[in-house]
DNA sequence: ATGCAAATGAGAACCATTTGCAACTAGCTA
DNA sequence: TAGCTAGTTGCAAATGGTTCTCATTTGCAT
């Protein structure tokens, strides 16, 4: 709790500095995807956004999250068929391995990965920007 | 060209055994997929399909693409912020490198990656089913 | 406190993709 | 070869996640 509401202090830092203002319902907003423990998508966020605050609107749990998103705060995940689920960007750098049958999310990191992609990028020419890798599994059964 | 005749004839007969009728308009898609160098969208498909048959709609491209798919013949690909695209899928397993500049899409495959995702998968607990890997680029100057 | 640019709620707009429906047709059958 | 019938088609309307519009509200620098 201390920990969340640090965290959530120092988000609103970075807005207020970035120029955008801490309002009411981004504050909700912010709380509920710094105690996020998953991946939610943008009416989840907005159900559990209600709870704190009811005036939340749709329209700007979108708008909000399209704003932190541009202040690098949080991340916008478009896994396979489904809609746009999102997390606090302060976690370093992993990808995602996604349970095809419940639609967790696990995150994972493979420093050799990461380092194979890059040569791969400049070996055909281009310099790494981004990437996008998720691995579509199902829980092993034995 | 002969190539790509023996291909589309091959295609169709795919088609016929999963119980697909080969349409004028499927044909028409058939061979504009095969003979595609890029992985075109919907509409681009649409456009070039309709030189060969100016009564193929829109709608037919979307459900002969969907059929194709689930034939195992074509793939669609989601890359960010597009629309989906689709390559023929006789080429053997590939990830795509995007120019995020011209949004050309790039084939490339590695099997230390393929390796190391599968790893990945098993130390977590689970079964590797598919995955997505994509690279956005930027063409390098120098 | 005040003023004003930024933010909000509600609902309309967007837009790629899917679907309902009545007319058509591929391809087996007699 | 004609007929049959379930699969297909074109068109237009529906869908659904996301974005935008606009009148109203509000954060916050002064």
């Amino acid at each position: 709790m201390r920990q969340a509401k640090n965290r959530i202090a120092e988000l609103e830092g970075i807005l207020r500095e970035g120029g955008v203002r801490v309002t009411r319902q981004r504050a909700a907003i912010l709380k509920i995807l710094a105690e996020a423990e998953d991946h939610p998508d943008a009416s989840e966020l907005h159900r559990r956004a209600k709870e704190i605050d009811a005036t939340v609107s749709l329209s700007t749990v979108y708008r909000t999250l399209s704003a932190l998103e541009q202040q690098g705060v949080v991340q916008r995940h478009a896994f396979e068929n489904a809609t746009a689920r999102f997390e606090t960007a302060d976690a370093p750098h992993h990808d995602h391995l996604i349970d095809i049958e419940t639609g967790a999310v696990i995150e994972f990191r493979s420093d050799k990965i990461e380092q194979l992609q890059a040569e791969i990028a400049a070996e055909l020419g281009y310099d790494l920007v981004r990437h996008r890798l998720e691995l579509y599994c199902r829980k092993r059964k034995d």
